[in-house]
DNA sequence: CCATCAGGGTAATACGTATGACTAGACTGG
DNA sequence: CCAGTCTAGTCATACGTATTACCCTGATGG
């Protein structure tokens, strides 16, 4: 098909495709930016997109990231992809930046940080941040910054869940099934959307008693365990993620206690865990703030004022929650 | 503690390091690149390394890239983040990226692609790519790149599992419970690593019965429930992906069989749902995957001839396999 | 005493793009 | 007929780095 001409050494330049329409690498450069209507005539603008595509021309990203002095590029805060909540966050995010013509890096950085942030302001425009302590970010030039469900005071721009509404109606339907002594299996996290959970939780059931452990199977299944065995165990156990929730009912297979007949429990996120073990659980919409944040920040960076969304996250009630029984 | 001097509009740059140090800027680069050893006195390096530390000066990496036509970025490839599977495999690669100071940024692609493969040459150094027919590659400028369990003929660098031998880890460990028909559910994809599962099995299990779905817990419900409801029904099942196995094993509690009871379940990869459904399945190190891909490329970037390492795949046995009963 | 050389540094340049400054020609109006 | 404007371009330059070619000074050697 192509003319087996001799191979190119290198990538064509807009050099090269100006040279192959007659033009100078200016007017190359003018009609493939589109910025400029009406500076070149229609059919010179003609001539030398064809030319570009005969070449098979790409504009070399480092030489304009040089000469505009920013790169499209955003760069993701979170401790991990491992934990699918963060890889539907990262989803949702590269969907928006893509669309948007940006790429997204991420950036490991832990829940519990080992030092100071150090941003590579010259090799991003802009960053989406979780669990990162906002003022780590201090610095000489700061970056465009959108929080993740994590954002204290409400200062920088920020996507956040209805953790109040969900934990509200987590309540009224463990109420509504007749539960009044309940448990929390709290992420041993310095968070601040665990957080709200805990005090949502504190502010709505008179009657909480709570144990913390980290984000595993194995560390759920422990404190679960201690905690059901005390003589007074709640009738319902409220965890702070689904993983917890899924060690949890292991602790309580061990115990001989059933679900739901004998304890309740929760979960939050809504993993392809809580679907397989059939789960009720707290929907947050990882995704959709991932997307959202990126949307708050690609407004930033064009000088519009980013919403500040709240979303909604939606009760599943699934099957292991049911009604006490006396 | 940093003096409030006037802050600066924008990084600082070589020059700026050059003027602090009383040097030229081409001295400051021979210093920080470290490649020029004698070339400038000790002292006079001592005093651009201060400078540069006083200043927090940090190259840009557009710039450089610009120079150096390179990027030190590579591309992983893969259909999603969303699957734990890739997840992993990303963890792996990325790790070692970032310790040899390259950055890996994530390229989305379908299994089934809807179009060309289009690689952006002028912005990355190479490739990781799994699930993506290697022709699809073909360009005037190929790109170094390592096939991540996929390659057929081993032409291209590549890392892979050692399929053959889980299968054989697995079969002998349904023999000697005693099945003899056992069912395969099938991932209905076009990739090779399944369809190396599907020969495997072949050529080991005399009496095999194959059903294929996506992979997906409903998918792998619908698949099973009717493979299961057929009267010469297996008293195993060898299921592609764990998460087929959760729906494989929704479908059994459906009829009314017991796992491992009436029926054993195995499946591939070994992902936390694995762990909270105590399901026998072959663990397939991902994050090894990963990491060992990146040094084999990385050797590819530098010359050396890369390894081409065969991984190998780990039967976990929990408790979704037991003795056929009589 | 002059040629050579090593040591230690500087000046100049190229990478490829985007854009502000400039200009040759065509057209307009008074 | 000429000053002014508009059209459709070109020229030159800057972004920040890495490297090549050059330069100056003193030491060495025959």
């Amino acid at each position: 098909m192509t003319p087996a001409g001799p191979a190119p050494a290198s990538p064509p330049t807009s050099k090269d495709v100006a040279a192959e329409a007659g033009v100078s690498q200016s007017t190359v450069s003018m009609v493939l930016s589109g910025k400029w209507p009406g500076r070149v005539s229609a059919s010179t603008a003609q001539t030398v997109r064809e030319a570009a595509e005969r070449l098979g021309y790409r504009p070399n990203p480092a030489a304009r990231n040089l000469r505009l002095g920013r790169t499209r590029t955003i760069l993701l805060v979170i401790p991990t992809l491992t934990a699918p909540f963060f890889a539907a966050v990262y989803t949702g995010a590269a969907r928006v930046a893509n669309e948007a013509g940006f790429s997204l890096v991420i950036f490991p950085w832990p829940i519990i940080p080992d030092g100071p942030f150090r941003v590579p302001h010259e090799a991003i425009d802009g960053m989406l941040a979780s669990s990162m302590a906002e003022d780590s970010l201090a610095g000489p030039r700061p970056v465009p910054l959108v929080m993740l469900d994590s954002d204290p005071e409400g200062t920088a721009p920020a996507v956040n869940f209805d953790i109040e509404g969900a934990v509200r109606d987590l309540t009224a339907h463990l109420f509504a099934l007749g539960h009044r002594r309940i448990g929390h299996l709290a992420a041993a996290i310095d968070a601040w959307t665990f957080q709200r959970r805990a005090s949502a939780l504190d502010a709505a059931v008179e009657d909480l008693v709570r144990v913390f452990a980290p984000i595993a199977i194995s560390t759920g299944y422990e404190a679960a365990y201690e905690l059901l065995s005390r003589p007074d165990r709640p009738t319902a156990l409220v965890c702070d993620d689904d993983t917890l929730a899924v060690g949890a009912h292991k602790a309580a297979s061990a115990l001989g206690l059933n679900v739901p007949g004998d304890l309740s429990i929760t979960g939050f996120d809504d993993l392809v865990l809580a679907e397989a073990l059939d789960l009720t659980t707290v929907h947050l919409p990882a995704e959709e703030l991932g997307a959202q944040a990126m949307t708050a920040l690609l407004d930033l960076l064009q000088g519009r004022s980013p919403a500040r969304p709240v979303l909604p996250a939606e009760l599943v009630v699934r099957r292991s929650t049911g009604r006490v029984e006396l």
